[in-house]
RNA sequence: GCCUGGAUGGCGGAACUGGUAGACGCAAGGGACUUAAAAUCCCUCGGUCGAAAGGCUGUGCGGGUUCGAUUCCCGCUCCAGGCACCA
């Protein structure tokens, strides 16, 4: 029996326990069944569940119950991507140890999406901070340094002097550190690096044979990797005997060149510099861009500068001389670091000679133009001729291309070339809350890999975090003093740890076998569930994150331990949800629990200074415009808060949070609630109804033939992930079953009765599973709902008797006429000719056409 | 700056392959029930003209293709995400 009111939370608890020790989630390979692999992507553990995980997790429910309710053996498991940056700050912050902060995070975030009703195996749960996991990751790095995937270079990184530390592009904030304020400078370190580049071409024609990916991700990776043809050519140096190799995808230019110019990092730049007299100006520049900021974003917005080196560059096709610059536009980790100028030719360039009063040569003359040097406002990026190109003049410029290209080649000065845009990944983090590198550094030996039985290379527990946020591992003895495994000397181990994204590139593997304690994941069980059937997470992650997991399958299998190169086979990037953010001049970002909106003005809690409301941005820790889900968890319960998250908006879309709404959702519940009071008694005691349509009349017949087509119409939606419109389905059919009792054609019979209560059970039960068990079990229904059949639909039950035709003249509605449902084409012509509403506006004009879109529409051309 | 998306009533959204724009829900207004309130139920609800019937107009902006465009094409504007050390 049914309690006269909805009362979720004794509900949600009473399932969860019942659940939970029937073992309903828990699963394993199973050759009878088909396989179904969902994962969602794994939390950062930052205390609490936010709306983004909420919304992407029921998303992820509602597929793997709907999977498993079609027949899959779903894993469906979850864990913690526990590594990171946060724990480090908040240590700093609290006094308290990353690891106790961290593990009281999962603990708490735990008990949040376990009060979700998740149908997670929580058996399979892993956390990446774990030395039973991140061993693996350490093993991983060794085959790969073994396989020469892996190796060192000097690179930059941010470094603020004062604090003595390393920062994240997130810890500068206009080129000032974060903690200090202080300007941050460039510092050179060695720092490990993935060969990520070696797959770049596989990687990219990959993108193609992803039927299964939003074509806006692929896309983007292809950008990312961003393939680029074109020449290496050798410009040599006057007064020396080497050259610089530069790339460019217009080798027809090159005779266009008045310049050429080396990234501020080019070794060559101080060499050439030395002894001239525009010495002291490059050790200027070079001081500047030491301070510069080094993302994507600062040096593409920066104005394009650069200076005079003081040498000369000699060009192989024309032999003409031209100044070597060093600019701040040109990146030493793409292509060979050093681009040759071409100011008629791109329009970087010709706003770099216009700066630096460069000439500007045309070399390529578009047809039915002339441009002119002296009058050109911007460069001509089209075809053309050559002109001025000594043997190649008045040659097609993409034939040049080639044929340039080719001539180098025989006079040894360049050849065609590729170039890709992705750069090797860099991993190395000086930072303690990470996975420890597992290298020694030995004076005699060099670099020498931690032997296999010296793993996991543990981090310290009684490490102290400094205040400055530098990681501790470089000045502990304990760690880092130890032998080399190879000549018993004394060595100094790597105190480095690696990118967080390394444990996230990997993770949905060792989820296949969590327990395995031989091997980074037991083969047997990862060919049974790999590859991810649908994999579901955030669109922020569609590049980078789904690249290192690519590029970490294909590493597995070259290295023979998987037999499949593409980790996900269907992705799903569901939209972020959005909040606007919320500061206050003394407090800065601002929770929303923090800010008083019951003025005119929002105030601040904390001091009482008016607040100012910022852009609508995706939720985050760091802005704190974040929605605490327990407070609807605590009001309505586990299954209005995951009925409204896919109700608000279809899954892609971002979501713009608001409150109201939720209460809509509460409602519907309540309204289903009551539907079922309204029937358990005859229902308990039937059948569901499974006859022909036409046996049925009255209120009987509306009511069973909408809930079949809302069956179809609910099974379709799901299939597509719109959750909204399958919800929307169900309320209509909710709807339209009360609507009859009013106009007093209520169910008559006790089957269909019953079978409207079963199959929106059914239907309702992979989104709201603690709300549609309750009921199914006051009708008597046994066993776990997740356990049962999805509902099939009867084609016979979906007829409609009459079909609504719409009438319209020139394109414009004019009238509806309601046919019977077996009409044909001339039947519905002419009844759309004779509507009244049509023939007001046919008068006195002719008939030109008349087009009929069967069982919909007549639209009548007149003139 | 570059790459990728998005924009539809007061609000969230719907319209699946070009065919009734605004399903479903929220908010608002009106009514029923109630001593009253809550809950529930019913009605109205893009703009505009009109007493009504009905007309005109309307999917970010400007063009185009089509019998017909929220949907396709071209050119913009604004917003969001990513840009390699936030995850």
């Amino acid at each position: 029996m049914l309690s006269d009111t909805y009362n979720p939370l004794e509900i949600e608890e009473k399932w969860q326990k019942s659940w939970d020790s029937d073992g309903v989630f828990q699963v394993h390979e199973d050759r009878e069944k088909p396989k179904y692999y969902l994962l969602e992507m794994f939390p950062y553990p930052s205390g609490k569940i936010h709306m983004g995980h909420v919304r992407n997790y029921t998303i992820g429910d509602v597929v793997a119950r709907y999977k498993r309710m079609r027949g899959f053996n779903v894993l469906h498991p979850m864990g913690w991507d526990a590594f990171g940056m946060p724990a480090e700050n908040a240590a700093i912050q609290n006094n308290t140890h990353p690891a106790a902060w961290t593990y009281e995070n999962i603990d708490s975030m735990r008990k949040q999406l376990k009060r979700l009703g998740f149908s997670y195996d929580w058996d399979r749960e892993l956390a990446t901070c774990t030395p039973e996991y991140y061993r693996w990751e350490q093993w991983l790095f060794i085959r790969m340094f073994e396989k020469g995937m892996v190796y060192r270079k000097e690179s930059f990184v941010n470094f603020c002097d004062p604090c003595q530390t390393v920062l994240a592009n997130e810890q500068v904030e206009d080129g000032a550190c974060w903690r200090c304020g202080r300007e941050v400078r460039q510092k050179k370190l060695w720092q490990w690096y993935f060969r990520i580049t070696d797959y770049a071409q596989d990687l990219l024609d990959y993108c193609d044979r992803l039927p299964g990916w939003p074509e806006k991700v692929t896309t983007m990776q292809k950008n990312w990797i961003g393939k680029s043809t074109g020449a290496r050519i050798r410009f040599g140096i006057e007064g020396r005997e080497d050259g610089i190799d530069v790339f460019t995808t217009r080798p027809d230019t090159v005779c266009g060149a008045s310049f050429v110019c080396l990234a501020p990092e080019h070794p060559l730049v101080t060499a050439l510099a030395a002894g001239n007299t525009q010495a002291p100006e490059v050790e200027a520049f070079l001081g500047k861009m030491a301070r510069q900021e080094r993302t994507a974003k600062a040096i593409e917005t920066a104005e394009k500068e650069g200076v005079f080196t003081g040498s000369y560059a000699i060009n192989p096709v024309s032999g003409g001389s031209v100044p070597i610059y060093a600019g701040n536009f040109v990146l030493m980790e793409y292509g060979t670091g050093a681009v040759m100028g071409v100011p008629a030719h791109d329009q970087r360039d010709f706003d770099f000679a216009a700066r630096y009063g460069l000439p500007r040569p045309v070399v390529v003359q578009p047809a039915g133009e002339k441009l002119d040097e002296a009058t050109m406002q911007e460069a001509w990026t089209g075809p053309g001729t050559l002109v001025n190109s000594e043997s190649f003049s008045g040659m097609d410029n993409v034939a040049a291309q080639t044929a340039i290209a080719d001539w180098l080649q025989a006079k040894n000065a360049g050849e065609k070339a590729e170039r890709f845009r992705l750069r090797d990944w860099g991993i190395s983090r000086q930072r303690y809350w990470g996975t420890p590198i597992p290298m020694i550094h030995c004076d005699t030996c060099g670099i020498v890999p931690v032997p296999e039985e010296d793993l996991p290379v543990r981090l310290p527990e009684d490490a102290g975090l400094l205040a400055n946020g530098g990681s501790p591992l470089g000045s502990l003895a304990s760690f880092y003093e130890v032998t080399c495994p190879k000549c018993g000397k004394k060595a100094r181990r790597d105190t480095d740890t690696m990118d967080t994204f390394v444990e996230s590139s990997w993770y949905f593997l060792r989820y296949c076998s969590p327990k395995e304690e031989r091997a980074i994941f037991n083969r047997e069980a990862v060919a049974y569930w790999m590859p991810v059937d649908q994999y579901i997470g955030g669109v922020e992650h569609a590049v980078m994150h789904l690249l290192y997991s690519r590029y970490f399958t294909r590493v597995l299998e070259a290295e023979g331990l998987v037999d499949f190169k593409e980790p996900f086979t269907n992705l799903l990037t569901q939209g972020m949800v959005c909040k606007e953010t919320t500061t206050c001049k003394e407090h800065g970002f601002l929770y929303p629990e923090e800010v008083d909106f019951s003025k005119d003005t929002p105030i601040c809690t904390k001091c009482g200074n008016p607040v100012s409301i910022g852009r609508v941005e995706k939720m985050s820790k760091s802005k704190r415009n974040v929605v605490d889900p327990t407070l609807l968890l605590d009001r309505y319960g586990a299954d209005t808060t995951r009925l409204f998250c896919l109700f608000a908006a279809p899954p892609e879309r971002d979501l713009e949070w608001s409150d109201t709404g939720v209460e809509g959702s509460f409602r519907f519940l309540n309204r289903v609630w009551r539907l079922a009071l309204r029937y358990q008694d005859v229902a308990r005691k039937a059948v569901a109804y499974n006859g022909e349509l036409a046996a049925l009349s009255g209120g009987d017949r509306d009511v069973f033939r909408k809930t079949h087509q809302t069956i179809k119409k609910v099974a379709e939606d799901v299939d597509r992930f719109h959750f909204n419109t399958a919800i929307s389905a169900v309320m209509e059919l909710v709807n339209a079953v009360f609507a009859a009792g009013e106009k007093g054609e209520d169910i008559q019979h006790a089957g269909v009765a019953r079978h409207l209560i079963e199959s929106i059970c059914l239907m309702l039960s992979p989104v709201v599973p603690h709300f549609t068990q309750e009921i199914w079990a006051a009708l008597g229904g046994e066993g776990a709902l997740p356990e049962k059949a999805w509902p099939r639909w009867r084609e016979d039950a979906l007829q409609e008797d009459s079909i609504l035709v719409v009438v319209q003249v020139n394109g414009k509605l004019r009238d509806r006429v309601t046919l019977p449902a077996d009409a044909d084409e001339e039947s519905i012509k002419a009844a759309a000719l004779a509507a009244e509403g049509a023939v007001r506006f046919m008068e006195g004009k002719e008939v030109k056409k008349v087009i009929v879109v069967k069982g919909k529409l007549v639209n009548i051309v007149v003139g």
